[in-house]
DNA sequence: CTTGAAGCTACAGTAGCTAGAGACATTAGA
DNA sequence: TCTAATGTCTCTAGCTACTGTAGCTTCAAG
């Protein structure tokens, strides 16, 4: 039995994210020592650690979610959990492709800002002319990369 | 001079988006109509997109909340922009890599779920099983690729 | 037995929006 | 010119995924 804060280190996750994973019931209840505190299983660690490799992959908590309860209950054709990989793979090549054309364009404005004044240097002109710009013309808000 | 829908088609922003902008102080205070309405110049305009611009880039508003201020008084050496552009492609270049690992694991995790049930499937069990995962050691909470 | 680290609860705050309610403004068509 | 539709206004609350604070209790080491 480890407390939360040995699971923490051992998973990799804060402890207030641990509390907060099992407030809104992405973990369980923890069992409670005599002086009520929380203690953790070794199954506890892996499906905290599991809880945490999916969230690396970008996963949301909510696909998390799922993807828990799916293997909660493995009688099933693993269709479900595919779909949600594969939702999540397409996601990453998306952003995999900005970034890489964002890479590019900042490497442009740092090489162009040589040293001069800001009058003269394009890192913000870059930024305001979309002639200039390599960037597609999707939807703004789709900029928030999380 | 443009209403505040014409402005948002234009650089791409939604309404609501520009009204929170001009709330947290990253755009000026728009000029008003007769009717109250928000008016915004060509200025504003090229203002408007260069925040979303920055935004795609993946520039935090306190950043940009910078850059907009060295671009307000263009007499200085423009160190500043070019270290913040720096950094931003520091940060770029981590989350190209992290991304890239994670497309192997999450191709990998596909290719191995071929149909069969969830008891049989590795799309989970490459998510908890820490050897079986190419991503490195880093802090957790960097997960989260904003 | 004491001290300091680690744990507890509860609540507030963060970024960067997004959505809804209810009222007023503007514009296009009949 | 009237009307209906659309656009805009303010305000408030909500979202995700945490993070930090305050003020307390519990635990392990010396």
């Amino acid at each position: 039995m480890l407390t939360i804060g040995k699971l923490g280190q051992a998973a990799g996750v804060k402890v207030p994210t641990i509390r907060y994973y099992e407030q809104i019931g992405l973990l369980p209840e923890a069992e409670r020592s005599a002086g009520n505190q929380r203690l953790y299983s070794r199954k506890a660690l892996d499906r905290l650690t599991f809880v945490r490799h999916a969230r690396e992959l970008g996963f949301t908590l909510d696909a998390i979610r799922d993807l828990l309860s799916l293997s909660d209950n493995p009688d099933q054709p693993c269709a479900a959990a595919d779909a949600i990989a594969k939702a999540q793979l397409a996601e990453i090549e998306k952003r995999l492709a900005r970034l890489a054309s964002l890479k590019v364009e900042l490497n442009r404005m740092v090489a162009q800002c040589a040293g001069g004044r800001i009058a003269d240097c394009r890192v913000i002109e870059v930024l305001s002319n979309h002639s200039l710009c390599a960037t597609d013309h999707r939807h703004p808000q789709a900029g928030n990369d999380h």
